[in-house]
DNA sequence: CATATAACGCACTAACTAGTTACTTCTTTA
DNA sequence: TAAAGAAGTAACTAGTTAGTGCGTTATATG
C-alpha cells in the first residue's frame, strides 16, 4: 500500500511539518535570538529531542525554515503567470501580489529581518536561493522589455532597482507598522489606511515606470 | 568652580553616556532578546551594578537607547532647514539626508526593527516622541503645500505616506542588504551600487511628487 | 513471531543570564 | 576634617536554555 489512509500514531514526516511550522512562528515572533527551543517543541506537540533529531540543532531549524519561506513567495509569484498579460496590467498585478503577500504572510518579513540582523549568515549556507531569484529578477526584467516594446514603459529602469523598490514601499511601512502607528498617530493596518497604502505605492510605481501614468 | 576642567576619576555622567553608547551598539548588533547586559557593561568600561543603577533595567535602558535614537535623527533633520530652499531642492534634500543618515548611522535602523519585533511596546511608553514627529509631518506638509504654490508639485499628496516613502526605499535596501546581496548576487554596498541606489531614489520620489519631473 | 529499526520521551547537565547583596572607595560640603 | 552620600566593585543567586544520554514503544519486514 503506496497510499497511507489511517492516521498513524507515529509519522515521520506529519512531526517534521509540525515541528516547521511552530519553528515559523516562534522565529517569526521572536526571532532567532529571542525563540526558545522549548516553545517549539510544545507549539508542535513534539518533544524537544525530535527536533535535534530532525533538524541538527537551532541555527540549522533557522535555516531551514527561511529556505522555505523564500521558496513560498517566489513559488506564489511564479504562479501569476505575468507573461500572459499586458505590461501595465502585469506590473500592477506585481506591486498588488507583493503587498498582499506581506500582510497575509508577516512571519516572512520577521524571517528576513531576523536574517539580516545576523547578517545574513544562514542564507548564505543554502545554494538553491540564488536560482530562485535569478528567474525572479529575469521574469521583471523580461516584463520591463515587454513593456518598453509595448511603448507603455520608459526604457533603461534596472529590473533589480525596481524589485527591490516595489518590495521596499509595502515592507517597510509593514514592518515597522507598530512605531509607524505611534509616532504618525494614525492605525496603519486600519482597513482603510491600508487601501490608501496600496493605492499610493501603485501610484508611485506607475509614475517611475511608465511614459503616461 | 562651575566648570570642571580636570577628568574625573568618578564621573557619573560620563558613566551615563558610556553605557548608554555601549548599549546603543550592542542594542543595534543583536537586537534587545540577543544583546547581553554583561557585554554593554564591559564595552562600557562600567560594572554591570551600575547599568541597573542608572537605568532600573534592560528594557528600560533599550527605550531610553531608542528615544535617543529618535531624538537624534530628528534632530539632525531639524538642522536642514528646508524651509530657505525652493520645495524642489528641499525635497531633493531631505531624500539624500534620510539615505546618508541611515547609511551613516547603521545602529538607527536595527534599533527599529527591534522595537518593531516587540510590537513597540517601548516607545509606548514615551511621550515625548509624539511631538517631535508631528513637528517632522508638519514640516514636510508645509513643504509639500510650498511647491504646490510653487507650481513645481502635484497638489493633494498626503506628507505622512510621502515620508513613508522615502523612508522605505532606503531603509528597505538597507537593512536587507545582506540578504539583498546574496539574492540578487551583486554587492548592494559597493559605492557604485549606493550611488546608483540614491539616484534611483531620488527620481522615484520626484517623478511621484513633481508636476514636471 | 522475532528482530531490527526508527519514532518518541524523560530527565538531566553545563553554560549562561538578568538582576542583587553586601561591601569598598572616592567626593562633596557643613 | 568629619560625616554623609554617591560612585563603583566582586561575587553571588535563582532561573533559564541549548543540547544530550539513555531508555521505551511502535512499526516494518523476514
Amino acid at each position: 500500500m503506496a497510499v497511507k489512509t489511517t492516521k498513524k500514531v507515529r509519522d515521520a514526516d506529519a512531526t517534521q511539518a509540525r515541528i516547521l511550522a511552530a519553528a515559523k512562528k516562534e522565529f517569526a515572533k521572536s526571532g532567532l535570538g529571542g525563540a526558545r527551543v522549548d516553545e517549539i517543541a510544545d507549539r508542535a506537540k513534539a518533544n524537544k529531542r525530535m527536533i535535534y533529531h530532525y533538524f541538527g540543532n537551532k541555527e540549522d531549524l533557522f535555516r531551514i525554515v527561511l529556505e522555505e519561506a523564500y521558496t513560498d513567495i517566489r513559488t506564489a509569484e511564479q504562479a501569476l503567470k505575468l507573461e500572459h498579460l499586458p505590461a501595465r496590467d502585469a506590473l500592477e498585478k506585481l506591486i498588488r501580489f507583493t503587498w498582499e503577500y506581506y500582510l497575509k504572510n508577516p512571519e516572512f518579513i520577521t524571517l528576513v529581518n531576523s536574517e539580516n540582523l545576523h547578517k545574513a549568515r544562514h542564507l548564505k549556507k543554502s545554494d538553491k536561493i540564488e536560482n530562485l531569484f535569478k528567474r525572479f529578477v529575469g521574469m521583471v526584467g523580461a516584463l520591463l522589455d515587454r513593456g518598453v516594446e509595448e511603448g507603455t514603459f520608459r526604457p533603461g529602469i534596472d529590473p533589480v532597482q525596481l524589485n527591490i523598490t516595489i518590495a521596499a514601499i509595502g515592507y517597510y511601512y509593514l514592518t515597522n507598522r507598530f512605531t509607524g502607528s505611534i509616532v504618525f498617530q494614525r492605525d496603519l493596518m486600519a482597513p482603510e489606511a491600508l487601501e490608501e497604502r496600496l493605492a499610493f505605492n501603485i501610484e508611485t510605481i506607475m509614475r517611475m515606470v511608465c511614459i503616461d501614468p
